[in-house]
DNA sequence: AGAAAATAAGTGTATATACTCCTAATTATG
DNA sequence: CATAATTAGGAGTATATACACTTATTTTCT
């Protein structure tokens, strides 16, 4: 069937979880003197930039499961790279990046950026700028009510 | 400190994982009605396109670990969609879409067709041909040795 | 103020993902 | 030909992901 054969070549959500599938692995394995996976090492950085956030609001900034985030985050606590404590509204819980947190982030960002570099100069700076404007478009798409 | 923005902002995994995430809830949206998630969905025409192959062959071409596919194949075996027999070379496990797999197959179809027609119609198609040929380019610089 | 609606988060469960270690079968090598 | 090296696959474990359901708190409405 011909339809098949164009949803295997074309389909968005394969080709994007394939590409997710290469990239973590290359970026895994660059961070991995740290200890840190790559999805730990992007909490670090949302934290290290928003400050102290509650997992509902850092859960929308991600476009990720609330609760996908706090079994994330639970992980990262329990190493001493995050706190989380209770916010003014009762409800919520701050997340904080603790001291050995951005320390851990600051040691894992060199290892970042050689495989960040290898991606970037592989494609070259305005193929890689046309790609990250194409992601952030997807999002939009697939996120509009 | 401004190289952690840059981080936040700039990093391919982290922006590839994100797309990914907000892709995959559409696209399993689309499909709940058939009961397959995308990635069964993707095995399914995969397995339709190739016939027969072994598992570590399907493998490589979806960039996938071979445990993680068999994990993924072992759910559809139980649900009759695929049938997983010894190849002539005894150590090697041949995977074949059954009738019932393609009868699935061709039910979500048009179901896929209508998330994925959101995402090309959206960005346009001359920015979607872009993004899927940056997603294969990464794809390769990311499997490089 | 008290009841109802809304919000923030945690738990149970299921799938997706990959690493390490292990077994069985095949191929290569002496 | 017998043994070593290679290859295909499975099992154990750990993280990543999200849905449905539940609990606790806050806000809204009368």
């Amino acid at each position: 069937m011909a339809k098949v054969l164009e949803v295997a070549s074309f389909c968005a959500c394969a080709n994007l979880r394939k590409a997710s599938r290469a990239v973590t692995q290359l970026y895994d394995e660059s961070l991995q003197p740290t200890g840190l996976r790559a999805t730990q090492f992007t909490l670090l950085v949302a934290l290290s930039v928003t400050g102290s956030i509650s997992i509902t609001d850092l859960a929308q900034q991600l476009v990720i499961d609330r609760t996908t985030l706090t079994r994330n985050l639970t992980l990262l606590e329990h190493r001493g790279l995050v706190a989380i404590a209770k916010g003014d509204d009762q409800r919520t819980r701050l997340v904080t990046l603790t001291n050995q947190g951005r320390e851990a982030l600051m040691k894992a960002l060199p290892l970042w950026e050689q495989a960040q570099t290898r991606i970037v100069s592989g494609l070259g700076r305005a193929h890689w700028n046309t790609l990250l404007s194409g992601l952030s478009d997807v999002v939009s798409l697939a996120c509009e009510p």
